[in-house]
DNA sequence: CCAGCCTGTAACAAAACTGTAATAATGATT
DNA sequence: AATCATTATTACAGTTTTGTTACAGGCTGG
């Protein structure tokens, strides 16, 4: 839904315990978000349900082996596209030639660091989703490039920090919308965080004064009881 | 040369013969040209006469290592910007580091999917393509020469490294576009090469000292909490 | 094998950015 | 008008991010 806070979605398949809980913890670290499932068979539940955005798969398992999996689930329309990582600790000629078919998208051999792990993890996610964020927003003579990072009032370049540049993106994303600052701060500072609203008054404040050479400050409108907006139009309610 | 069937050609550096044919069975049905060579030898030799546009390299082989031939390739202007894709058995994390230096843009770990393999290929051969590889991009008195390999500030000559050279180009390829520290290794190092983030700081540093003589050091511009970027104009955010 | 260049890291310094709290304004309600 | 609720401003100390430097290998080319 939105691209400024966007915690991917990892799907954990292994029988062991102890590596999925290891694997959980240097993933939430880096802010993706974990699902566990300890079997082939519940893995295809949850994804059938809540299909993740990326799956770590063991190669041996009781049951159906994670190759067979893999396969089956690139035979599935609905699971065709999601990335997959194979762990496993062979590395034998033989099965080469057997993974050289299951699709997979990449393979990590035990053991392996998380350094790594995380670094594939990344890259595949950073191949499958492209992002479409990359578009000039304008409005009234503001400019927000997101290539560049640039605002600019008219001709003139506008110097923002990092959260003013995320809400400026925000607002000028959805004109008219009025935010909350709950939704603010979700959308801005990210879904687990916590600051105190307050604060956002203070960034609108940082925005509002960096705008003002321009004159697009009074695009920022204040919402008493509801938030802020960005609009071109007049007044507020 | 050919623009009507613009078959890509890829040359395989491999001494097993089994493993040059699969990838080649894989690569013909995506419609790329395969040259097998089964030494470093004859790919130097297939190299000079007709250079490809991208090198699978085998990490071990008898005779020359893929890694010394790659860093040969590397030294060499006509087969410097060949990308190359390593491909190795080794997943131990010294030999990785090891092969950090050997300047090759992407590498790939036996077992691998002949997806994964032909994803990347894509990836590389996309990103090198319209590569301005032929001729002189210049900003603001500040020029890049692709051919002499050449940097130029005013009449005054630039000596840069090989690492700040493809930093260097990769900004002037992409004028006012911010980079993270993480598209600059993945552009400039490699793909999957991992190297601190940092890093990419002290090479930045050293890029702009290099650029201070002839005051072009202003032309590269921090983005705080994005990354960096080449641009003429004023100011950052 | 040595001298010299290039790299990646770590460590410390310098800047820029943030969150909070305290205080002033402003708007709404009675 | 008085009072309460909400928002605006400001200052500041703590964090985070970036700048800079030094240094220990690795590789090159004698």
């Amino acid at each position: 839904m939105n691209t400024l806070t966007d915690n991917e979605q990892i799907l954990i398949v292994d029988d062991e315990h102890a590596i999925r809980e290891m694997i959980c913890l240097a993933l939430d670290e880096q802010n993706y978000q974990c699902v566990q499932a300890n079997s082939a068979h519940i893995a295809e539940d949850i994804i059938r349900k809540a299909p993740p955005d990326l799956i770590l798969l063991d190669w041996m398992m009781p049951g159906i082996s994670g190759v067979d999996f893999a396969r089956r689930l690139r035979r599935d329309k609905d699971s065709q596209n999601i990335p997959i990582i194979m762990l496993t600790a062979k590395s034998e000629e033989e099965d080469l030639v057997r993974g050289l078919n299951s699709g997979v998208d990449d393979y990590l051999t035990k053991p392996f660091s998380t350094r790594e792990l995380i670094a594939r993890i990344h890259a595949l996610l950073r191949r499958s989703s492209p992002r479409n964020s990359d578009c000039v927003l304008s409005q009234s003579g503001l400019s927000l490039d997101n290539i560049s990072h640039r605002v600019k009032g008219g001709s003139q370049n506008i110097e923002l920090g990092p959260i003013e540049y995320k809400l400026l993106r925000l607002f000028m994303e959805n004109p008219e919308r009025v935010y909350s600052r709950e939704q603010m701060l979700n959308n801005v500072w990210g879904d687990n965080i916590y600051v105190e609203e307050r604060t956002v008054d203070v960034h609108i404040r940082r925005l509002r004064k960096a705008l003002e050479p321009t004159g697009h400050n009074k695009l920022i409108q204040t919402v008493r009881g509801s938030g802020y907006r960005f609009s071109s139009q007049q007044g507020s309610s």
